[in-house]
DNA sequence: TCTGCAATCTGGAATAGTTCTAATTATTGT
DNA sequence: ACAATAATTAGAACTATTCCAGATTGCAGA
């Protein structure tokens, strides 16, 4: 059978976070993965399922959700908020900012030097203790890049 | 009459910047202004709905939606969002971040210099032209600052 | 002052995105 | 093969927010 399962674009990632994390490798998880990795957009929910829908028709939203929320969880996915908009999904895992094109409403990620992130840490007073940093542009994006 | 609107928190602010963009000072505008300027604790709409209702029991959730956009679009209150969560407002103009804290859920403001923001925009590659930058950090405060 | 007009406010219905629930299906270990 | 556990499914429920249509308010001009 033709498996939709494109096992060149996350040779070890996927099958070994589920496992560290006590999960199992499904279909839907990896294929839900595997449009991530495909299409690096920053797609919805909504997003996802339509993409993932011909090739596994039985599939439900709710699963979407799951499988999402899972690859979340195992840090092979981050979900990016951009003010009230519905969640949005990113497999870059290096340290990286995101900019949001007001015109266009496309998101682009900005790979920043981690010792910036670093240097923003090191401003916060006494007595914060930051494991995470969000950076969000807003603006116009001149030419359509990806 | 005990008037609500506490005209020292807002000499100039409010009345002005409203008529700058052509809209009435109403009671209903001055009295969420007021709330939110009297408790910074980046409360959401249906807080700050429940703090101005025993001063206006009339007004209603709609109203404080409204006024909360009027406010965000004369630039005289910041909308902020964290993850999924309600939009939280905040009336704190100079340039800062926030800190979100997992463990309590409280939201604080963290001032940084405003050449920071400059530099991450410096990072921006050619093409990119940003208006706004908003950083989030997630994690611990150890003790209740405010 | 009176009158008209536009801005604003109101309560409730509608919507979008997401989460929950209960029942079914699949997978793993024995 | 079987029991136990994990995952998936469809649809209901939920939350935050926006929309709507009608009532109210308050300024502008006669």
């Amino acid at each position: 059978m033709s498996t939709h399962a494109n096992n060149a674009l996350h040779p070890t990632g996927l099958a070994q976070k589920l496992a560290d994390s006590g999960l199992r490798t499904t279909p839907q998880r990896e294929l839900v993965y595997d449009v991530l990795l495909a299409k690096r957009d920053h797609p919805t929910a909504d997003e996802v399922f339509a993409r993932v829908k011909p090739e596994l028709p039985g599939i439900s939203l709710a699963t979407v959700y799951n499988c999402l929320e899972t690859l979340v969880q195992c840090d092979l996915v981050r979900a990016v908020n951009f003010e009230r908009g519905p969640t949005r999904y990113c497999p870059n895992l290096r340290p990286h900012a995101h900019f949001h094109d007001e015109a266009t409403g496309q998101t682009h990620d900005i790979d920043l030097p981690p010792v910036l992130f670093a240097k923003l840490k090191a401003e916060l007073p006494a007595g914060f203790d930051a494991n995470a940093v969000e950076i969000t542009f807003r603006g116009k994006a001149k030419t359509s890049l990806n």
